[in-house]
DNA sequence: CCAGTTTCATAACATCACGTTATGTAGACC
DNA sequence: GGTCTACATAACGTGATGTTATGAAACTGG
């Protein structure tokens, strides 16, 4: 005995709503159509659903039960058609970002918090990677998003580069550093001190490099590398030890004040920080609507930046 | 967005099984069919069920959940499957049984017991009345099946009449009874016992009446009346008072020894205990499968009785 | 008991979705 | 790179589902 669903779904619209009439304006059918439904229904069955001759029509109890799963089938497709308009609306979901790890646990771990507050029924993914290998993902559709420095000439086949942030290291070290004290740092000073390197293959550690080199302190002595965001936090707490950070990685844990940036110019990167998305594939809700959020975010942490910034400036020339 | 059920039981097939060639044969129809069903369902949505360019067809995220509630689409229509075929097959269902007191009480609901032992899904609304009331309710419908005594001749309009018992009514008093221990009781031993009366609008009190009234007792003393077949018992347990009972009730009690019948011929009544039907309206399955199990009973019933009749025939002879 | 109202059943018809077979095409695997 | 398997597409027939118009039957009130 194989029933269609949509008829076990009729039948229990009937029952609960207590007539074909106002089941049929419930399911926004005519009546008739729910009257031939249902008595092909019976037919198949061969037993009536409904007591015979009755004018406000009664289900028997057989039509209870069965109308008990039309019901069943009722709410599961209701929750279906919640889990397409929540898609679509972008409030559910799966967002596969990656980024530069310590962008990605720097700043953008801060705004998928916020974000996963508003939108709780999102699932976001986080990797690991750096431009290359991000635009990969991108094109191979395993990665919806994208956040990593990029030249800003630089075009990969296939991706979309959408700048955010202008691209701006500093040297970073813990809030009570003997060097935080002065006002202005020379190369010279940099010296005595301990380097935190990040891994030889990121962007980060060609820009500790070009960053040294521009000042010209080649030689500088690396006393741990390898590790994360955290670990590197950890290491320039509990010493004097000196790296190379994103100014706006640092910006976001001014709150905590354990770390500071040195005045001192150290050249910008030729690169932006900016979202990647593959140009193929049209993004998912989700993904479309948290790209639109980081972008949101970063705009006004630019903001907030050169507010923070004018307001160094003004202290410090005083 | 409103989706149709079917969809979502295909998407589940699929997920599930693990291909569109599997989900095709697990649910009894061609591959194409399903393939362009998920197309139509992937474009009607907006969004891939299924990521793109994988041969061993992998479901998003977002096909994932859906298949979730195509499962329950799929388990609430098996459920009704099972529902449907088990009425069918008069495993489940619900059986109206009425009959007159004295019967369904004293016999009858042994019965019901047994049946719902085997088919613990029916259920069974039982009524009492009488032959008229019991036609009335069958013909309107409100009555699967009677049980009661009716006069061979007699044929009611629009029901059918299958005697299953002789109607064999005998004087019934407590095992310990002082007429008991008489091989052959006299009208006149009647005369100084109370009589249990039963209604006066029952058969059994025209039994009694017309028994009385051919032994040649018109007088007698009613002591009590208008009880149940549970007030009954106990009143003829406790005290030494007569009453009128059908041989088969009697019988149905001889386990628990507390009553006997008179040997004492009281002439049978003109009717014959059975199984009254609707002509018009064919049964529930679940209500023939009973009426099939109630006649098999009363069958082996006849055949008891009839042995143990003989029994004590010659055990009286001996 | 009768008239009015409501509620369901039936008829006739158009359309579209579904199922079929045949065939093309693209990953996957060795 | 060749082959196999699995999915996609095409073309076509049929049947179920939707519609409106209309009839019949049952509940309502006086």
């Amino acid at each position: 005995m194989k029933l269609d669903p949509r008829h076990l779904e009729i039948l229990a619209a009937v029952v609960d709503e207590g007539g074909l009439t106002e089941g049929a304006r419930a399911l926004g059918k005519s009546q008739p159509s729910l009257s031939r439904t249902l008595s092909q229904l019976e037919h198949r069955i061969g037993a009536p659903l409904f007591e015979p001759g009755r004018r406000p029509l009664r289900p028997t109890e057989l039509g209870r039960a069965l109308a008990e799963r039309g019901r069943q089938v009722l709410t599961a497709n209701a929750a279906a058609s919640s889990i397409v308009t929540k898609y679509r609306g972008g409030k559910s979901g799966l967002v596969r970002v990656g980024g530069t790890p310590v962008f990605m646990d720097g700043v953008i771990a801060g705004m998928i918090a916020d974000f996963q507050q508003q939108n709780p029924d999102v699932r976001i993914d986080q990797s690991y990677g750096y431009a290359e290998d991000l635009t990969a993902a991108l094109t191979a559709g395993t990665l919806d998003l994208a956040i990593c420095p990029m030249r800003r000439d630089a075009r990969a086949e296939g991706v979309e580069f959408q700048p955010i942030l202008p691209g701006l290291n500093v040297v970073a070290c813990r809030a009570g550093h003997p060097l935080m004290r002065r006002t202005l740092v020379t190369p010279a000073d940099l010296a005595e001190f301990p380097w935190i390197a990040p891994p030889v293959d990121s962007p980060l550690y060609k820009d500790l490099r070009r960053a040294l080199a521009n000042i010209g302190t080649e030689a500088f002595k690396i006393s741990f590398t390898g590790g994360t965001l955290a670990s590197v936090i950890s290491i320039l707490t509990g010493s004097d030890a000196l790296t190379v950070l994103p100014y706006s990685v640092v910006f976001m844990l001014r709150r905590q004040n354990t770390l500071g940036a040195l005045s001192l110019q150290i050249g910008h990167p030729d690169r932006d920080l900016g979202l990647l998305t593959a140009r193929a594939a049209p993004a998912s809700p989700a993904a479309a609507r948290f790209k639109a959020f980081v972008a949101k975010q970063f705009g006004g942490l630019a903001v907030t930046i050169q507010q923070h910034q004018q307001d160094m400036l003004w202290r410090g020339a005083r």
